[in-house]
DNA sequence: TGTATATTTAGATGGTAGGCTAAATATCAA
DNA sequence: TTGATATTTAGCCTACCATCTAAATATACA
């Protein structure tokens, strides 16, 4: 089940965007993301959150630190989503 | 050139959303869609001015009335832009 | 246990976004 | 030009969002 409103809202801000980014690229921890960032750590958790409730990331406790990593299947959804909503053909036809 | 930063903030409201939709069925008229929303008239006019400047919409001026159409090609542009987001390889390799 | 490190949660604040009503603009039709 | 219809623009208000600092929680290590 797809969270359109989450997912949308989510991918909204570009700080959220920009932490996708980089996950792409692998696994990263909360302080490692924060060094890319001029804002505080505080409010990145705070996009952790959003990110998470849209179910675009992942996040694993290892020792002291919290992994976060990307979730790539909610993003098939969300692009069969964007396309049902302006009615483009794709080759898969929906992947759940 | 695709407007990422305006193209997700328009898609991030509902109301926004579901004009898509609706446009999505074919051309309508500001009144004809206003039909479909408890909002007043005035406050949809501020949500065309954000889906126009994020190139998602299109208007034209029929008589007393303006005519709001879907530009497809930008949606094109966005899931080939969701979809390098998420390193998903599409078939056609990124339509611009 | 006590302390340091890593991250989140709580609470406050400024800015922006979306809603409203009223006024302005544009077109049509007498 | 005058009046009616269609839509946008202007001004205001409220709610939400991103950010901050400070305090709380969780883990590691001695």
């Amino acid at each position: 089940m797809l969270r359109s409103e989450q997912v949308f809202r989510a991918l909204a801000d570009p700080n959220r965007r920009r932490i996708l980014a980089i996950l792409k690229a692998g696994s990263r921890s909360a302080g490692e993301i924060a060094g890319d960032f001029p804002i505080s750590m505080a409010s990145l958790s705070h996009h952790y959150g959003v990110l998470k409730s849209a179910d675009l990331i992942r996040s694993e406790r290892r020792g002291q630190s919290i992994v976060y990593s990307l979730n790539t299947t909610v993003f098939e959804d969300v692009a069969s989503a964007l396309a049902e909503m302006f009615h483009i053909e794709r080759p898969d036809g929906g992947a759940s």
